[in-house]
Order: C-alpha cells, then sequence, then structure tokens
DNA sequence: TTTTAAAGTTAGTCAAGGCTAAATTGATTT
DNA sequence: AAATCAATTTAGCCTTGACTAACTTTAAAA
C-alpha cells in the first residue's frame, strides 16, 4: 500500500505557512524598490521625503528601511543625498512593476473596479506564484 | 474648473498602503483562528502543539500568539488546557474559512494546480476585498 | 505510587517596522 | 554672510512574531 503517508495531507500546511513568512519579509523591500524605481522615472531622483508620503509614513521610518536596503545591497545612499537602485534593486523592482501589472489587468479584466483592483493588486501581487501569474497572464490575453 | 485635485492621483497611495499595514497586523490572528476552528472540528480540540506542529513554529511562539488572541478577545485558555474560540474568535474563523474557500475555488477553476492554489490562496486571502471576492464567486459558478 | 515523557509556560534575545522628539545638514532668502 | 526652513538623521521607544533554554505541570507507564 505504498509508503506511510504523513499523516493527512491537509494537515502538512507547516511548508505553507513558511513560505507565507518568508514572503512577508521580502514584502516592504519589494514595495521600496518598486517605488524608487517609480520615483526615478517620475521625478528623475527618489527622496526620502517623496517616500515617506506616498508610503504615509514618517521619515525616520523611510531612514530605518533604507539603511536595511542598502545592507541587503538592492540600494545605494549617501547622507543627505537621493537614493538609487543597485543592480540588483533594478532587476527586483522592475520584476515586482510587471507582476503588479499583470495582477491589476487580470482583475480588471475580470471586473474589478478599477479602484478596487488598485488596492487589492498592492496586497495580492507579494503572494502570487509564477504559475498563477502565467494563469493570469493566460486569462488577460483571451 | 472644480476643487484643486490632490496632485497625481496615482501619487496618492498613501491609503492603499495604510489599509495594507493593517492587512498585515490581523493576518496571523486570521490565520489562527482558521487553524483553531479546523483543529477543534478534526480533533475535538485544540491544543497548542497541534498549533506549533501545522505552522511549523515553536511552541513558546504559539504561546505568545494565544495570549495576544486572548488579550484581543478571539479566544479563551487556561494554563495546561486546550484553546477555545470566543464566539467573537468563532465569527471571525468563519468568515476566514469561507473567503479561504472561495479563493481556492477560484484559482482551480481558471486552471492553477491545486497545490498551488492552497499555497497561493492562504497568501492572497487576506488581501482581497468583499468586491473582488463576489466576482470571484460569480466566476465560479459560472 | 513513583517515575518519566510530553505538553505547556516563562524568561530572555533578536529583527522588522512602526512611532516621536531632537539634532544636524543643505539650500534658499534676505 | 547670516538666518531660516526643509530634509535628513539620530536616539529612544513600542509591538509583533520569531527563537532557545530552562522550568513546571499533566498524564501515562512502570
Amino acid at each position: 500500500m505504498g509508503d506511510k503517508p504523513t499523516l493527512n495531507p491537509r494537515h502538512n500546511k507547516a511548508e505553507v505557512f513558511a513560505r507565507l513568512r518568508d514572503a512577508h519579509a521580502r514584502e516592504v523591500t519589494e514595495d521600496y524598490v518598486e517605488m524608487i524605481g517609480d520615483l526615478i522615472n517620475e521625478e528623475g531622483e527618489a527622496r526620502s521625503v517623496a517616500l515617506a508620503e506616498r508610503f504615509g509614513v514618517t521619515a525616520a521610518t523611510v531612514n530605518n528601511t533604507i539603511k536595511r536596503l542598502e545592507r541587503d545591497g538592492f540600494v545605494t545612499s549617501r547622507p543627505y543625498r537621493s537614493i538609487f537602485l543597485t543592480e540588483k534593486g533594478e532587476t527586483l523592482a522592475k520584476k515586482c512593476r510587471d507582476r503588479h501589472q499583470i495582477v491589476y489587468n487580470f482583475l480588471v479584466s475580470i471586473g474589478v473596479d478599477p479602484d478596487t483592483a488598485e488596492f487589492d493588486a498592492e496586497g495580492i501581487e507579494h503572494h502570487v506564484s509564477e504559475e498563477t501569474l502565467r494563469v493570469f497572464e493566460s486569462a488577460i490575453s483571451s
């Protein structure tokens, strides 16, 4: 009768939740590099004050986060100067931008109101696997 | 010419991110009440050790979280005894269970592999608005 | 009934991601 | 050149959610 199964598979959720916690840890990083990329495109540079305004947090919080991003190799910055994406940050930003767009377009394509889609996409994008993303893509172009 | 607009609307994301942070703060609570409900249904009671195993965290972490849930009125517990949902916890658990099922069914219905759907649903469910959830529902039953 | 194993608790640590208040720097005006 | 103002940084605090290690309680076995 095959191997002893690992109990009821429905009970083996630990891995799912571990991956969920990982996704969590990446969310802020992804939102920041995406936003920094947007700012550079739209305004020519990314300043702390603009990030703080767009995320709705204080300048001190932005400062903390930028330090972490710098430590992790996603951005470079010099005191009192604007923030730049590294190669690594650029790559992640592009990936996030594309993914966001796909999720947003998909939601709109199935009939979700654009404003709601914009909000939901912001939360959903960090939790969509590559596979699901491809299903979304197919659905849009059909 | 109408009111002075609040700059470019695309730049006014602060509210989106504030709501996102709120959703974040609710995620663990939702996962726990949902899991506690499942355990009570499946095994007759919810013990710390089972929660720890299913979430893949230590008993100490479960203990912390249960204290918080108790403080917030979602569960009751007595030392060395099993955990119970309050009315409030029960209500939230049901809402989460239903929502999870809709997201899961929707993903499967558009062609996502059930295992992937199970994983993605766990992350997505916390970020789906009521409106999008209703769109998902309609999509399933058609 | 005593021992032992499993379950639960407590204490202490850490990182992330928020905050406020105060200090500093850079840029603009006078 | 000095004063001022906006932007940035620093310091210190908080909660959440994770951990380990050590301890206590409960339940089961001997």
